[in-house]
DNA sequence: AATGAATGAGTATTCATTCAT
DNA sequence: CATGAATGAATACTCATTCAT
């Protein structure tokens, strides 16, 4: 679904439309990252976007969904990566780590913002659908790894893994040997667990 | 140095105005728990400890002191028991596992929301070197039991205690066999690590 | 460059947008009039001038504008009498306490509420400009009349000049022969001036 | 005659009241004078004064019987610096002058306060008997002084002078020189007054 | 569709004043 | 009498949202 390609697939309107909506998203993401969660207001959102504020709630019925849509962007980058790992076994483990970490770097002020709106209130049913696919798949190459384990010792482990990436992208770890760092806790977290009655 | 009064305009100094203190605070933490963070004004706050704005105003210079007073008394009261740890070795680590995870059950919707809160806005130094100490504190007990280890590692360790426990106050992982869990999670990172070069 | 509009948040570019400026500081010297200065309070000047509170806020970051706003416009309004003075001589100085005095007396409360307004707190260097532009113009007018004087001499005329006026729009000094009695205290004092060593 | 309490609620009998009161008004006075008007508010005053604000409202029923207070107490002084002047003539004149200056930078900021305050809202009949008390003493001085004159030109002398010493208290006059621009101003508005038919 | 003027409920905070102890 | 805890009406200002143009 790359956007290369040259012939517009959609009509003009529709297209600037799309444009419009992504414009929104992203104005939000910035504010997010340049002034932090309390600053984000629907009249700075448009300003940002260079729309004005009753083209935004043309688009989005109210800030929640903007929210809610820049969370889906960013999670749908995350997916696709993960989707795309072809590896098995440890290099699989690897990849998910790696890209888990590149994810969460590349804006890593983004990555954190969002983490606390995340928390702060119930998202819609897709976007938790989008975290539980996440999950599964993460899980999944777990599993592949290391044998039938329980669903709760699989998810540990993610939350180990999850945990420490986002503690490294606040500051609290160094970058710097991160992806081996997670690996040493969540294998040895994993082989302890596949040892236990 | 009444350490259950932050911050306080006037340092009371009548039952009657300790009391109104602790009640404003307790207060936010009921709202809090029931309705969340975006519910917590001062106003609601006041009418739940049963005064008026103006008396709240009296004890605490602006909402953000109520807050950091909250997660002062929080903190203290983990601290007591961090403190309290008499043991050595693994019973310590038990112990300091032990009181975590009690703490985080205690409220458990009042230690998620204050986890947020905390992670939102900076806290004064006070409250930071609270945090600090119970880092200090956790990270003790581990070097006492793991022998010498770099700091990063036993960050990591702590870090992954944490995030376990708050996982679990927030119902991703079952409670039932916690303690176990994050013993295990943390025991076998620390060892791994120790055979790291 | 609106020279009505001060400090807007907005530039308003619609003329309703400019109408509703323009009601918003005339609701606020209405106010000043009938019930003074304590009673100013931009909920107040909101009603009064037929918006709501928010429309206000739409236009000026904060109450403290709405006055600069309304010295302005009322300066704007002296200055312009002051610079359409074309005669010289003796004539200019006539016509110079005619128009501080007309000024004073089409709205006698408002220039007096706007007296104690300036006096109260420091207006920006806006209106500090203009307030400068008018000693100016006087002084100008009254070097002209009376040849080379010290500057502080000028001042003090000024100074007189206004003082009476004011004092007169306060009901302190009768209407009747105002000019007449300005005219003799300033040249009076001038003359006296220039013959001292 | 109780002139040192203004307003008292009750008959303060013990030395201790009157000074309790003195200590109010003068709180109040230093309030206004390092912090200004917009600082003045009556928890402030009591606690700059070392008393409760119970005790504040036992002895002044509202926050403007503090302020009545403290004009009555200024214009106490400078009327017993004008009721003590003996001289006749030229001198008496002089003589009101220098007192008028001297009791205006006595206090600098105070005076000019003061000034605002006053003109602000109408002050009681007993405030209003000391200004006419004092318009009058200098009327009197002044007519002794230049014969006989009309009122209204006794009274533009009387402004004159207020107005010029008032300005050089808010530093638009140097006060060096201050009384000979006064006495210039007065004289020669009233000898060019006495000519007039 | 796009604009941006307008809305108004909501929020933090102040301060003169009262009253139980 | 003195204290200071408590009151609550009042005030400045914000921001999500609507709607006429």
């Amino acid at each position: 679904m790359t956007s290369a390609l040259p012939t517009p697939r959609k009509t003009p309107t529709q297209r600037r439309a799309i444009e419009t909506c992504a414009a929104i998203v992203e104005a939000a993401a910035r504010i997010l990252e340049e002034q932090g969660r309390e600053a984000l207001n629907t009249n700075r959102i448009a300003e940002r976007a260079g729309v004005s504020i009753g083209t935004l709630y043309q688009y989005f019925p109210d800030k929640h969904a903007i929210l809610v849509s820049l969370i889906r962007r960013e999670r749908e980058a995350l997916l696709a990566e993960l989707r795309a790992i072809q590896a098995h076994g440890e290099a699989a483990l690897q990849a998910m780590i790696a890209a888990s970490i590149r994810h969460q770097f590349a804006r890593p002020k983004l990555a954190a913002a969002l983490e606390l709106v995340e928390r702060s209130f119930p998202l819609g049913p897709e976007a938790a659908a989008m975290a539980e696919e996440i999950a599964t798949i993460s899980s999944g190459l777990l599993a592949q790894r290391f044998g039938a384990l329980a669903q709760d010792d699989l998810l540990t482990a993610v939350l180990i893994g999850r945990g420490l990436v986002n503690a490294a992208g606040e500051g609290l770890l160094p970058r710097q040997g991160l992806a081996e760092r997670v690996s040493l806790a969540i294998e040895s977290y994993l082989c302890a667990a596949a040892r236990q009655p």
